[in-house]
DNA sequence: ATAATTTTGTAATCCGGTTAACTAATATTT
DNA sequence: AAATATTAGTTAACCGGATTACAAAATTAT
């Protein structure tokens, strides 16, 4: 009942459609049918439900045979999914950066849960100075299905579109957005929203903060802040005041100093966690207690900061960062399943997280 | 002068083999061994370098129909190069970890040095408990070339052996070492050892320390520690007092009034220098100034701790991570092109920094 | 000058999956 | 009952590169 060839299970290690087929005494055509697809009408269900056992026994695996298949699909001039992709980071912001590892998290599990392949990091992405920026062999080819990008150039964007394998592939920017990308950001503005809100409800009204520093976020943070002025009905020109401190380790402890004479600003809200974690030490140099002499508040919930009690302690906008990679690949994921799905923004909502680093203003 | 059938150009827009012969008017076996091979008899020099010019010319690239040069190495047994690696991460330590980033920094920077294609990251690895742990497809497959593991369990190993398209690629561990694994390390042992012998030429004869945590590093440290008391006459079991506490954030400032009170240890040493912040907060909490009262080693040069001055102050052992991604990858390649290879250790030099947390102590 | 050998190249087949084209039944329509 | 449509397959021809077997031309040997 079988035919004469059944030879390829020991020469490769893998099974093969034909493998199926000599063992079901069928052809290989109808293997294929009986196995790959669902709604032909190539194969009848008897036949289909038998191939079916057949190959779960012999362990076939689509998937493995990726080679032939992508060769053979370039004659319709279609491309199957690979089930890989491409993930450009920028070489400075892996180098020293809070938010890469739980994007990289988050992105990982929902391509693990989706059972996808894997993500391919190239370091061809990583020097944007150097003018001849080649792309990843396995990207600039068209070997990934799509591309997540963070904290990159938009000329990256420009590049992977010039590549006629990947032109057409979706990409998804990662909480700072790119020209004609999906994107995942975190919700700025209700950030600075919240955080303004918290901190006048606590009755401040002299806030120092490093809001207005270049970058779509910041801004939105600032416009989100400035609202929560107008609608508590406080002057958000008097109420802010823009610390135009800005190279760590050099004048941070003269920019405390300054506010400890002047004993004005009672709030002090940080550009992220790791900069607070730098002014609360600082603060410490000058004498200053959290929250009793000032408030401080942080942003992205990255690092803890403990107090004298060995707690986290720092009041802060949590930015869900592993769900911002999470989203991210579903995100890339839906488009691929539908690539007539149009570019989408993703905004995630952010928590205000009260902790003991803030509290009502001291003096009256 | 050319075939009949010179049409693929613009189907795929990929320039095949077939596409050059055409130009040249020669069989697509001919302007294989011409543009393929360097020593074959098959081809005369000047057809060969009228072929390489058309090629050249075209843009013809050998790797970008992996697909087919894929397939058709199966036949003979063998596989190309991929040009991609294996990257495996425990995401234990991806989720909140100093060290993954320069690895990965320095590992891509040779990846693109050498012109190879990228590093698949893959989620599959990352839930070790689960029993069914299952390999990127990628990777199962032997569409990497080789791997590179990172704080994984030995079990991985195990189980990229088992795969049968993977069995036999090169494998290397970095920092921490895997069994039958070529591996990349810091000298640890000289690490601690050097620490040791600076504070003891200090003066310092009372140390307390983290060591004698499991795994292998640490005890290579500790053996260097007490080999460095060994060398100055110092007794190592007299000399260092083990600091048992162990979880963070919940009893350091008991542990660190327990030596304030007890007058005895002039100098700590932490196991990571995010550990060695933490103390030096718990420190400052204790009004025990560094290194006046005390003085304050860390290890792996991680994160800068600021003092009052806004200096990066403390005395440390740096670990050249950017370097040991590197290496790790440069041997991975010398695994590929050399496959008698053996399985090889590289330990790279670990360096004292003084900086300002160490002085001699000051009760004599 | 002829045979032997090397150089230079062509033709054909395979890798494994995909798909169009075709055949032989069986089922449905008129 | 005959014509038509559907079902259930089979064959064969790709995709592009690797490789072996073979052929023609050029070179060397005898």
């Amino acid at each position: 009942m079988t035919r004469e060839n059944s030879t390829s299970q020991l020469a490769s290690g893998i099974v093969t459609l034909q493998d199926i087929a000599d063992r079901c005494g069928i052809s290989k055509a109808a293997a294929r049918w009986a196995v790959m697809s669902d709604d032909d009408t190539h194969v009848s269900k008897q036949t289909r439900e038998r191939v079916r056992k057949v190959a779960k026994e012999l362990g076939y695996n689509p998937a493995a045979n990726q080679a032939a298949r992508r060769l053979a699909y370039r004659k319709a001039g279609k491309a199957p999914l690979s089930y890989l992709i491409g993930l450009i980071v920028h070489d400075h912001i892996t180098a020293n950066d809070q938010y890469f590892n739980p994007l990289l998290l988050g992105a990982l599990e929902v391509l693990e849960a989706e059972r996808f392949g894997g993500m391919v990091m190239s370091s061809s992405a990583f020097n944007p100075s150097v003018p001849d920026v080649h792309l990843p062999m396995v990207i600039e080819h068209g070997e990934v299905d799509g591309a997540i990008i963070y904290g990159s150039f938009s000329t990256m964007v420009e590049q992977l579109r010039s590549c006629p394998q990947f032109a057409d592939r979706p990409i998804v920017s990662l909480i700072s957005p790119l020209p004609g990308c999906s994107q995942v950001v975190s919700d700025d503005y209700s950030g600075g929203y919240a955080l303004m809100k918290h901190l006048l409800e606590l009755g401040h009204r002299k806030i120092g903060h490093f809001f207005n520093l270049a970058g779509t976020p910041h801004q939105l943070r600032g416009n989100g802040a400035r609202q929560a002025c107008l609608d508590a009905g406080v002057n958000p020109d008097d109420c802010l005041h823009h610390l135009d401190y800005n190279k760590f380790c050099k004048t941070i402890d003269e920019e405390i100093e300054i506010i400890k004479n002047e004993k004005k600003i009672t709030a002090i809200v940080a550009r992220q966690d790791l900069m607070a974690s730098l002014i609360y030490q600082a603060l410490q140099r000058a004498d200053m207690r959290v929250p009793e002499d000032i408030s401080l508040v942080g942003y992205d919930d990255s690092i803890p900061i403990v107090d004298t009690s060995g707690n986290n302690f720092l009041t802060t906008i949590h930015v869900p960062l592993v769900e911002v990679g999470r989203q991210a690949i579903a995100l890339l994921l839906r488009h691929l399943h539908d690539n007539t799905l149009p570019i989408e923004t993703v905004s995630l909502p952010v928590e205000l997280v009260v902790r003991k680093s803030t509290c009502t203003p001291s003096q009256a």
